[in-house]
DNA sequence: ACAATAAAAGACATTTTTATCTTTTATTGT
DNA sequence: ACAATAAAAGATAAAAATGTCTTTTATTGT
């Protein structure tokens, strides 16, 4: 298991792959992003519309119709993916899994853990959904293997 | 979920509550443990059996056996245990997921990731499965609820 | 030796996550 | 209107994580 559940590292790769895919206003198919971000068609085809009814992204059914970005979406950080998906626990709860861990009655890892979390949560508070669209286009980073 | 597994919550859980109780060399048992950190008493039996298969702490079976921690368990790093329980993914794999990312062949994360993977595991290796025996005893920290 | 104790081990059940397949609905161009 | 397209929605399945219960084995004190 990694930080994120698959559907989460799915998502995000999606979303990032959308990103780079209709800057110009185009749309793009699941078949496409699916085989692009090697991930199982049916399974994102159900993370994407559960993203779509959250309106982090957009679609339109019908020929010629996909997923895309408007422009407020392209903006929007990365961590509201990671909420819509995963929920905001990896920001919030106790690394031991305490339901009333806090500064008061802190677990033991309470405050180093705080730590780890803020620096997750301002780094993907920072990065947005359309910043890596050169990166992707140069080949600089990747989406898979 | 949160980082780590359930299963690996409640090792870490037991772990520390095993170092506050039997610093003194007695032992612990599975039913005080379980009900004293909240898990299921079967449940942590298996995990416990587990850890200490692998040495991380040591247990001795009928009357007035139970789990303990010698001198050098105590002193190991809290990573041990992470990594005995969800293995070293979570200080060492892609965020997204990918197979083969690095920093030759980046996912868009990847630099950001290393760094947050890389205070984790520093954090986790600095804390030793002993240092919280005294803030425990004070009730400065606690391990359920 | 024997009874009591407590972990180890095994079997099984439930829940959640991940994945696959089929049918329906909305949209487009002809 | 109609056929083609593509997402939405529904049903089902497989795998993994989590949880429960029972039996076995090792150890202790009498």
């Amino acid at each position: 298991m990694g930080i994120f559940s698959k559907t989460c590292e799915y998502a995000v790769r999606a979303v990032f792959f959308i990103a780079q895919h209709t800057a110009d206003g185009s749309r793009v198919g699941i078949k496409e992003i699916a085989v692009k971000i090697d991930s199982p068609e049916h399974f994102l085809a159900k993370i994407l519309q559960d993203l779509s009814k959250r309106g982090i992204i957009q679609s339109v059914k019908g020929p010629n119709g996909g997923f895309y970005l408007d422009a407020q979406s392209l903006g929007r950080p990365l961590s509201d993916v990671i909420e819509a998906v995963d929920g905001g626990g990896i920001f919030r709860d106790c690394g031991l899994g305490l339901k009333e861990c806090s500064s008061k009655n802190p677990c033991p890892l309470h405050h180093d853990f705080l730590d780890v979390r803020n620096r997750l949560q301002s780094m993907l508070e920072s990065i947005t959904i359309g910043q890596f669209n050169e990166d992707l286009n140069l080949g600089i980073v990747v989406l898979k293997k």
